[in-house]
DNA sequence: CAGTGGATGCTCT
DNA sequence: GAGCATCCACTGT
């Protein structure tokens, strides 16, 4: 399986496909470990209601970054999903740190490796992701993409820090991973 | 540990 | 003017 062929499919299947995939930017970055599903008829999504404004990224083609602003703070990167045109994402919330931990903790400051990538704010710090990056695509440079070596164990959960729609369980991470943005970690 | 509140900017009403 | 897919520093046990 392709990147592109996983990102094209339905957004329900690519989330917890990404899961374990290592993203680097500029050689930066790590594996994805924790992941939510964002889609056109969810009341939580920025897709919700049609493409206006700044979602217009994510009725784009699959596999580009939509990046947005949250909090007035911070940045957080989706991977558009799904047939073109659709308005689905896939948010990503964690990474494992692999490569360039320097250079992250420079970004974001001394810290324990854990607090790195754990939260969809610091994950775009630490790789330098900015809204300068909306619209880009993850097969071009300065991003790459690996796929996992073998299959991590998948574990689905309520999404974090929304009030819309909370109940429905598309949030995914590696079960047991250590650098989750929030445990404890589900059964 | 848990809980609270401030920072800060963009979109939509 | 309200609300937000957040993070951090601070408080009290």
């Amino acid at each position: 399986m392709t990147f592109a062929q996983l990102v094209e499919g339905s957004v329900h299947d690519a989330a917890p496909a990404l899961l374990g995939w290592t993203l680097l930017v500029d050689g930066v970055g790590g594996t994805i470990v924790e992941v939510e599903a964002y889609e056109e008829s969810d009341p939580a999504s920025h897709s919700f209601g049609g493409p206006r404004g700044r979602n217009a990224v994510m009725f784009g083609p699959p596999g580009h970054l939509y990046v947005y602003r949250s909090y007035g703070l911070h940045a957080c990167a989706n991977v558009v999903c799904g047939p073109a045109g659709t308005g689905a994402a896939v948010l990503l919330r964690a990474l494992g740190p692999l490569h360039g931990l320097e250079r992250m903790r420079a970004r974001r400051g001394v810290e324990p490796a854990r607090l790195l990538c754990a939260g969809p704010g610091r994950l775009c710090q630490a790789l330098g992701i900015g809204a300068e990056h909306d619209g880009a695509a993850l097969e071009q440079p300065p991003f790459s993409l690996q796929p996992p070596s073998a299959p991590p164990e998948v574990a689905a959960t309520p999404r974090v820090g929304i009030t819309k729609a909370a109940e429905r369980p598309w949030r995914y991470v590696v079960r047991g991973s250590p650098w989750l943005s929030r445990g404890p970690r589900p059964a």
